[in-house]
DNA sequence: TTCTATAGTTCATATGTTGCGAACTACGGA
DNA sequence: TCCGTAGTTCGCAACATATGAACTATAGAA
């Protein structure tokens, strides 16, 4: 089993950390973590009612440890992740956080259109 | 030849947005139109000394189009290209332009390292 | 109108990336 | 030592990307 790979502050590219978060997957991993530090890789098995196939997940992990957006450990027979972000605030300022509110913006805009769908359906039937 | 596509605003997606810009190639293509507005795609063949075939320009202007990044119109033989970046901050406020910065910022560091390098190797030999 | 040059697109294909089940490793506790 | 849980790795199928070659669209010249 090859050791974790963290790449250090230097090392992490804007590319990288747009392709991570490019993955809505990823990016809802990543906005999970930063506000429950240190969950587990099996705390995602499930994701707004899609299941994620653990070796799936095991590769979304590593894509966000590699791209410098995650820090993981070792914690007796399980993972604690947190993310890196106080790290890169100071290299990107503003990048990480600007991405997630975009994030948060989109997930709403969704909320609000399936609300919209559904009145919408109970008028026509 | 198919007619282009330009997603409209709402079919925008954040994970668009970051899939296109991770590529290094596409973030220039970006960055240049932010300044001169309405480049062509034949002003792109060489991006930082790295000659880029026509055929994979045109994906990569394909690409940023249907991300909704770029509009392009034909204006004669040629095909101008301006950003959608007013649109896409009312959308997504703040998020391309801090994207772009982090990209300028990393470019800014990739300069100061190769001229370490190039004095390190004045030392050394 | 026809010919030619220029700008881009599309197609075919080789190469790279991703998703996922199955098999494996690592660790803690009985 | 054996078992259960957590996660990783492998192998392969599906999907994505890069690029040369062939094509389309347009403007201007003959």
């Amino acid at each position: 089993m090859r050791p974790l790979i963290h790449p250090s502050i230097e090392d992490i590219t804007v590319e990288g950390i747009l392709h991570a978060l490019s993955d809505p997957v990823r990016a809802a991993i990543y906005a999970e973590l930063a506000i429950s530090s240190g969950a587990t890789c099996s705390n995602f098995l499930k994701i707004s009612d899609r299941d994620i196939p653990k070796s799936t997940l095991s590769q979304h992990f590593r894509a966000l440890r590699e791209a410098g957006l995650i820090r993981s450990e070792r914690q007796g027979v399980e993972m604690r992740n947190t993310t890196r972000c106080a790290e890169i605030e100071q290299r990107f300022p503003d990048l990480i956080s600007t991405i997630m509110k975009a994030h948060q913006l989109q997930a709403a805009g969704r909320v609000r259109e399936a609300k919209l769908k559904k009145s919408a359906g109970r008028k026509a039937s």
